[in-house]
DNA sequence: ATTGTTCATTTTGTATGCAGAATACAAAAT
DNA sequence: ATTTTGTATTCTGCATACAAAATGAACAAT
């Protein structure tokens, strides 16, 4: 039976998984914003299902750490305050070296072919000084790491690590040398990636990913200085 | 205010957390073993609570990887096959190695002889051969060390895996030659900890880590081949 | 002005009801 | 005898009902 029109199993996903994509997505985005309250009624009129899968959905969002359940009181978005961030980007950097050196054992050369074109997109966007479009492939490129280290395990607790640290939007302000440190950082881990050195890329990323620990930290420390002036 | 008699807040848990921290435990004892079916009807009369929180708690264990959501077909406990064994025994080395280097740098002198004590605990259960014993105390290190890092988001995800980890039992039949090259390991550990000795208690745990994954493999193994035979 | 009290309203936590999907099992057909 | 089909039963997914808790407004007391 050579049929030529795809034969896929029909797929109903649960109400709750579909809401907490849904509700995952908004923050993630910063649509909503830390702090505030999801207010149940509201959102199952938005989302066109009843409290039971919404509630359901609270409850996976709050075990990966994007909302707070607040007992008699409601779901709140979690806050993401510097401190946890700093833990957070720290965590991932030491996940991103481990994928990296499994990245190298790995990875195809199909697969490094495509992280080599994200990179030149990056590298177009840098140009341009395109920020956003440069964060998109940025992000885009480290996650095809973590995802080509072949460890799904891995690869599931950077990016729920990383959708949690996406939503603080920390690098509004990078510096034009960091921006450029930064791309040359990313040139050395392509290059090390290609030629397969795990030792190298190890250092590498763990270095890439300091860097932007520190940075960020310096600019939350400007930021919190300014709102104190 | 020395108060004498703990002022420990009030705290009413809600029905879905107390079902899921139940259900969890018996799980990671291995109480409730991988693949089957947690039936709803059956799991209420047990608990005493209606299906609701306690469908709830399956949502949570599924996020946390230790059950396994089937649609219209209810949850099991999940499986915890080789592959995905060694898959979290390299992220939680990676992790552990981090841990290290922090808890070096942010340890209270009070922890690392909490730590001390656990090891000499250990040391006489691996004197006396209690396999079991030595788990117990060996668990509780690894999991201080972790603890005393002072990085919340590290402990987390670390303590996540330890629990998926720990139900597949893996250490079984330990050799007499690993068991001692391993308190041999955790004497370096212990002893680079108390020196703060940063840059070589990473480098140890990744080793450690990296020696119970292989050897855990090697267990495996011998356990599937005596099984197909 | 601040604190406390009462009560109506809103919101959350849990239980239950109902429709539909999956499973089990018996009857029919090959 | 074995596979296939039909039917009863069980179980899940979701909605809803109800009780407990929190919120907020109005008002009294300090």
């Amino acid at each position: 039976m050579n049929n030529s029109q795809e034969l896929t199993p029909i797929v109903r996903r649960p109400l709750h998984e579909e809401a907490a994509d849904r509700l995952r997505d908004l923050i993630v985005q910063g649509r909503l914003v830390a702090g505030i309250r999801l207010n149940e009624r509201l959102l199952t009129l938005q989302l066109g299902v009843s409290r039971t899968p919404l509630r359901e959905a609270f409850k996976v969002l709050a075990t990966e750490g994007l909302v707070e359940l607040l007992p008699n009181r409601g779901a709140i978005v979690s806050q993401m305050d510097p401190v946890r961030l700093a833990e957070t980007l720290a965590v991932m950097g030491a996940l991103e070296a481990l994928a990296g050196e499994f990245a190298c054992m790995n990875a195809t050369e199909a697969q490094i072919n495509e992280i080599r074109a994200l990179h030149y997109e990056m590298l177009a966007h840098h140009a341009r000084g395109d920020l956003a479009g440069y964060f998109k492939f940025n992000q885009a490129i480290h996650l095809k790491i973590v995802k080509y280290s072949g460890n799904a395990v891995l690869f599931n607790a950077y990016r729920q690590m990383n959708g949690n640290v996406r939503r603080a939007r920390y690098m509004a302000n990078l510096s034009q040398e960091r921006w450029d440190a930064a791309v040359r950082e990313h040139g050395a881990i392509l290059a090390a990636l290609s030629a397969r050195d795990v030792k190298r890329i190890k250092g590498l990323l763990s270095d890439h990913l300091a860097h932007k620990l520190s940075s960020v930290l310096a600019d939350l420390k400007t930021l919190s200085t300014r709102q104190a002036a």
